[in-house]
DNA sequence: GCAATAAGTCAGCGGGTGTTTACTTGTGCG
DNA sequence: CGCACAAGTAAACACCCGCTGACTTATTGC
């Protein structure tokens, strides 16, 4: 249901031709992506989405089956080459900014914004691509930091990646100085300091493996 | 308007009577507070909280105007007698824990959960309220932390309050071991490590007053 | 006890949302 | 070209929600 069709009439192309599934596609998913972040899943409508994207509504349901398979698929497909969740050659603590730059810029990126993880639909499914998603980020944190992966380091690393989605969910949602309007490079500082205190200093990565 | 009314017919007691204004109006908190914690305020009815607390719906709009009326009432009304935000004679990472505690009792507690603040209605004032709710908290935090009040450590703070406030959402929301099952008790330690990586040791408290 | 009034009930309206269905228009292949 | 089918459109359906207004029932002061 509501698969990419047995046979496409465009092949590949998305030039210049006033019809192409693809290319609306994509535009519903970010343009979904971009509402489904600001607002959360409950004050998005379709109707909203289908108008930023310049496309007609059925074409939700047509694409993506309903609304929550569109939200499923904003999670699943990111428009734009995922970036490493955690990078190697930083910090977590400028791994984690980096995220809030995509966060700040409302054109996007957006490419794994942790809001996008939460307040989405009540779905079963959604809810476990969330608890999986959390749990791939954090244990992201936990192997960036080194050391074994004991228990403690565990929960340590789940409250780094805690401190992440508390920074970002101010950010977006409640207008408090100045962390709201801080840019996201002062904010490597003194996240890194409770990085450090929580897991120890980072490594040193490639020339001096542990 | 849904004021408390100009005369009462019962004065104070909520004795067997089986009209009450007061008692329907509690109960209606209640009800309220704890659906919009967990289900936050779009996906909590207003039908289902009159279920809950075994009253009419039409009562809701009697008592509270409107469904935003009664979320800004949860805001400002405790059903018990309000805690501290920042009590004396604990560190800010035991505070936080036991912000916690009250999140995870689920009959509650819930004074001052922190979810209530967040996924409020779009409405402005509640907007307001929530900012300045998240403000005095971080300030709460500051103080307890002693030291000058410098922007730096203003935003220091808030990264405390954003940890807190991460903790707590990942707790209530997402099924991520351990962090979601393991007791607030033992979150104290570590998150009393970052505490004091960003805002330094607490400040001798009574005996020693700086 | 009896009106006066507050507390509570009931049914329905109006609006908004997700979704579907029947239809139209463009596109590529033979 | 022309046919078949995909892509896109328009309108409406069905549902749920917040809210309202007229009504009923209990409670209180006299």
């Amino acid at each position: 249901m509501a698969d990419s069709g047995s046979r496409t009439a465009v092949s590949t192309g998305s030039r210049g031709h006033k019809r192409n599934a693809a290319t609306t596609r994509t535009k519903l998913l970010s343009a979904a992506r971009r509402r489904f972040v600001t607002l959360g899943f409950d004050r998005t409508t379709t109707r909203d989405i289908a108008g930023d994207a310049g496309v007609n509504v059925a074409l939700i349901n047509r694409y993506f089956g309903s609304k929550e398979g569109l939200f499923e698929a904003c999670l699943e497909e990111p428009t734009s080459p995922r970036l490493a969740l955690i990078a190697e050659g930083r910090t977590i603590a400028e791994n984690l900014a980096e995220q809030f730059k995509q966060l700040d810029s409302p054109e996007y990126g957006l490419q794994v914004p942790l809001m996008l993880w939460l307040q989405g639909p009540g779905d079963e499914r959604a809810a476990a691509l969330r608890s999986r998603g959390m749990e791939g980020f954090a244990e992201a944190i936990l192997e960036a930091a080194g050391g074994a992966p004991t228990p403690d380091r565990r929960l340590r690393a789940q409250l780094v990646l805690a401190l992440g989605l508390g920074v970002a969910t101010l950010r977006a949602t409640v207008d408090m100085q100045p962390l709201a309007t801080v840019s996201a490079d002062a904010l490597v500082g003194p996240v890194d300091d409770a990085v450090v205190a929580l897991l120890g200093p980072m490594p040193a990565t490639g020339r001096k493996p542990a």
